[in-house]
Order: C-alpha cells, then sequence, then structure tokens
RNA sequence: GCUCCCUUCGUCUAGUGGUUAGGACACUGGCCUCUCACGCCGGUAACAGGGGUUCGAGUCCCCUAGGGAGCGCCA
C-alpha cells in the first residue's frame, strides 16, 4: 500500500505552529515517501466549528506552502457513513445502547474521583438491552482484559491494559459520531497508513485500536509527536504570544523560517541548522524524532528569519515587505525602488516589520530626532561639517553612491575631521536616528531634495539648541 | 487520584559503554567599522538525584523527584 499521512484539524480555533509542525512532519514523511498528504477538517463538534476557522486553516496551510493531495475532506459530509459503521457494531453486539443520564454519569465520576480511582464508565448499560425508542448513546463495547500495543514509530511500544479502558461513546444522543469513531472510520477509507499526530492522542489510542480490531482490521503505524511547550515550560497557549501561523506572518516572519524553526523542534540532523525544503524531504525520518517536548524559543527564530531575509532575492523580500509599509500609510511607489531598500537594509532586520519600521524615512520625513542621537551629535561643533556637506550636496552633479561617499570623504578631509565626525551627524539629520545604512546608499536613496531639507532642520535644531544652555 | 509519556548548557539539540560531553540561539570579550547590522575570532554555561550492572555509564536496569498528557454525549 502506498504511504499515505493526513493532517486532521479541528476547525476550533487558528492554526496553531504545534498543529504546523505535525501537518509539517506528516507532509515531510509523504513526500520522502513519494506518498499522498490528505486533509481532513474534523468538524464533527458542530458546536464548536467555525467556517472562519476552516478559512484560517487552509491559509495557513498555503502560506506554509504544505501542499496536500487530497481533500480537504469534510467530517460533517460523511456522517452517514459513520452511521453505517456504527449500526454494523450494533448488530454485531460490539456496540451497545445506553441511557445512563448525565446526572448519574456525573455522580459516578465523582464518587470514583474521591475513592481514587480513575473515572470511567461502569458498563451499566451493557447488558441492559436499551430500547432504540428511547433517548441514548452508542457505546463501544471494550474488552475488559488483556492489553493493547501501540507501537509507536517515536515512542517505541507503548502498553496498555484493556481493564484501564472504559466502554466510550461512539454516537452521541443527536445522533453524532464521536471523534474516536470517526477518525478510525475515516483513516480506514482514506487508507492512511501512517498517522502522525500530537501526544495528547496516544490515550485514545488504544481505544481506535480496539476498535479497528472489532471491525477486523488492522491498525495503521502510529507516530505521536511530542507537543510544543512555551518558554516558562507549559503547554505553549496564547498568554506565550503568537501561537497561530497567521500571527507570525502579520509579525514580519517567512513561511520558510517558521517552517526550519518547526522542524528543529524534536528533530535533527547532526550539527546542520538550515535546512531547505528539499533537504528535509530528503534528511527527514519520523523515526528520528524526539520524545520529549520541547520549548518554543523567539529568539531562534528570529535569528533564522533573520538568515532566511538575508539570503533570499532582494526582490521576492521587497515583495513581501511591501504590505508592511503599506501598514506603515507609506506606499512604496512614492519614494526610492524597494528592492534597493531591501538591498541596503537586509543584513539589519530580523522580521519584515522591523525591516519596513527602520526603512520608512526613506519615503517621509520622520516626526523628532531621536533625543539620544541628537544629543551624542546634533552639536554646535557639527554646524560647520554639516555646512560644508549641505552646500556641496546641493552642487553635486551625479547623485549616485559613489559620487557621495567620496563627497563626504572630502568634507572630513578639508576640516581635518574623522569620517565619524561627519557621517554620524549627517545620519542623524537624515535619518533622525544613529542608525542606517552606510552614509553613502543612506544618501542616495533619501534623496537630495529631502537629504537638504533634513539638514536645514538639523542646522537649525542645533542653533535653537545652543540658545538654551551651555552648548 | 489513576493510566501513559518525558528528563544533556537559560533554550533547541549532538551523543547509541571508553569524548577535554560537540554544535546552534541567547548572553558576553575582542576584531572589522562612518552608525547599526553582517561577518570573523574567543568566553561563560549541561548529563535531575540516588542505587545497581560493568574494568569502565550521559549512554543499560531499578527507585525517587520534577515536568507533561489523558481520564467529556471536545477533538
Amino acid at each position: 500500500m502506498p504511504i499515505k499521512t493526513r493532517f486532521a484539524p479541528s476547525p476550533t480555533g487558528y492554526l496553531h505552529v504545534g498543529g504546523a509542525r505535525t501537518a509539517l512532519f506528516s507532509w515531510l514523511h509523504a513526500r520522502k515517501h513519494g506518498g499522498h498528504f490528505v486533509l481532513r477538517i474534523e468538524d464533527t463538534d458542530l458546536e464548536r466549528s467555525t467556517a472562519e476557522s476552516i478559512n484560517a486553516i487552509l491559509e495557513g496551510m498555503t502560506w506554509l506552502g504544505l501542499e496536500y493531495d487530497e481533500g480537504p475532506f469534510y467530517q460533517t459530509d460523511r456522517l452517514d457513513r459513520y452511521n453505517e459503521v456504527i449500526d454494523s457494531l450494533l448488530e454485531q453486539g460490539l456496540a451497545y445502547r445506553c441511557n445512563c443520564t448525565r446526572e448519574r454519569l456525573d455522580a459516578l465520576r465523582e464518587k470514583q474521583m474521591q475513592q481514587k480511582l480513575k473515572p470511567r464508565y461502569d458498563g451499566h448499560c451493557r447488558g441492559a438491552g436499551v430500547s432504540g425508542d428511547e433517548a441514548h448513546v452508542i457505546r463501544f463495547r471494550n474488552p475488559l482484559d488483556g492489553q493493547v500495543i501501540v507501537d509507536d514509530c517515536v515512542r517505541g511500544k507503548v502498553v496498555f491494559n484493556n481493564n484501564e479502558l472504559d466502554d466510550l461513546i461512539i454516537r452521541r444522543t443527536d445522533g453524532t459520531p464521536t471523534y474516536n469513531l470517526s477518525v478510525i472510520v475515516d483513516d480506514l477509507d482514506m487508507e492512511i497508513t501512517y498517522v502522525i499526530r500530537g501526544d495528547d492522542h496516544l490515550n485514545n489510542t488504544p481505544r481506535q485500536i480496539n476498535i479497528l480490531t472489532a471491525l477486523g482490521k488492522s491498525p495503521p503505524h502510529y507516530a505521536h509527536v511530542p507537543m510544543i511547550l512555551g518558554d516558562d515550560g507549559s503547554r505553549l497557549s496564547k498568554r506565550h504570544g503568537a501561537v497561530s501561523v497567521i500571527e507570525y506572518r502579520n509579525q514580519g516572519i517567512l513561511p520558510e523560517a517558521l517552517l526550519n524553526y518547526l522542524v528543529r523542534l524534536g528533530w535533527s540532523h547532526g550539527d546542520q541548522e538550515i535546512f531547505t525544503l528539499d533537504e528535509l524531504v530528503e534528511l527527514f525520518d519520523i523515526n528520528d524524532v524526539n520524545r520529549s517536548a520541547s520549548s518554543f524559543n523567539n529568539e531562534k527564530l528570529l535569528w533564522l528569519n533573520q538568515h532566511y531575509i538575508k539570503n533570499d532575492t532582494p526582490e521576492r523580500i521587497a515583495r513581501l515587505l511591501s504590505p508592511h509599509m503599506g501598514d506603515l500609510g507609506i506606499d512604496p511607489a512614492t519614494g526610492p525602488d524597494l528592492v534597493e531598500v531591501v538591498t541596503a537594509q537586509q543584513e539589519r532586520a530580523s522580521t519584515l516589520v522591523q525591516m519596513a519600521q527602520i526603512s520608512a524615512f526613506f519615503y517621509r520625513d520622520f516626526e523628532s530626532f531621536d533625543e539620544k542621537a541628537a544629543r551624542k551629535h546634533l552639536k554646535a561643533v557639527a554646524l560647520e561639517p554639516l555646512g560644508l556637506v549641505r552646500e556641496r550636496l546641493s552642487e553635486l552633479a551625479d547623485w549616485q553612491p559613489e559620487p557621495l561617499h567620496e563627497l563626504v570623504k572630502s568634507v572630513a578631509g578639508d576640516l581635518e575631521l574623522k569620517l565619524g565626525k561627519v557621517a554620524q551627524p549627517l545620519r542623524v539629520a537624515v535619518v533622525g536616528r544613529a542608525a542606517s545604512p552606510g552614509i553613502d546608499v543612506t544618501l542616495y536613496l533619501v534623496g537630495r531634495e529631502a537629504c537638504l531639507r533634513r539638514i536645514d532642520m538639523a542646522l537649525q535644531y542645533i542653533r535653537l539648541r545652543g540658545q538654551g544652555d551651555d552648548q
């Protein structure tokens, strides 16, 4: 049978980075073996499933580039099929009707907890012969003894005793199937050979295997991958910051950076840190995934992101950066070529949002000089070099980085100053801050008109400031 | 409480009985330098604890502790 994996999120929120990682592992496993990757939406919980959530998941998968070969399938389209399986289990006596009230179940659970027992159904209706005419659920008749061995690709063999399990509900009073039933029917019908999922499902697996066995089928291969924790060691959630992959996109993270980061959480290949998707398809092996949970570390993600920003073509980065400029109210068409701006900033930003922020000054005047930078560089001693630079800039014939570089150097030389004594005041005057790309490229991209205007602002700022105190 | 899982630098990890316990992020010292960044060179920092097995244990076994997950008419 050809290798087939699936990603089966329930549409009750956004595509979580933990989900994205299991999706990535499933996708890689399928790609590596020339198999298929299936997307299935587990929306049998009608109360909590939403269309927005489905869209968010599809959007996230598309952004990450985890394309699926089959689906998306929706479980709500397959209710008849689940009922067919449930009915056949019922007919064969492998399942039974139960009319226990929620009150009874709640009381039972409470009593068991008090007795320090594991809460579970007591089999009250197992032999009761509850009629189909009254309100009821269907329970699977779980074996009472023996054991189930889950042979897991990442955990190894895990043994569960049947006497720890109970008769789980497979059809609700309203007639809809529950998770443990629909999952195994889908995986069976869709011919899934590898179930790769979060290890929060490990405890469900013996129940699913028992149903499969009752149906006369053999289980697929399983791989339960460890969960992702927040930086405080608890389960990753909203309070740790971004958890939705779309949030990462909005923060200016590149999809390849997020994928590279996620794959290294629980998996490695020697000392290698950077992987192309092609390399991953070749090198990744689900059997090599770690057993222990790992903490999400945003700094390392930022480092990877900067790496990818640095090493991609300026053209692609510019295309991705453009909407983030828009977020700042800047239309890149109104100023210097965004590709040239990216080339100048590529090594200076770890996210696209940050790159937009540090590039805004190319497109519009800043509100005010950064105070610390101004205090250090916009002083009376800067009046002469700034004045001279201004004069020569206004006369410069060829407004290009090279001549601009020569110009700044010549001013420094003529005034017998170190280059920094000219470049830094000039930078603060033109940029508003003490940090920017090389002064020549900065002047070139800002353009003559804005440069002269901003230098005049700086000269005036120094003079006004000088009147006030001991400057 | 019960069942299952996990435990190497702060974090991600390498390590499959003999290593000065390696790499990466972060932190940090230096170099480069017109600033920031990049890059380069260096540094701090780990086998949870206790018992075994063995000539020898991060590696194998047991116990303890700590952490996580599950125990729903959620998935």
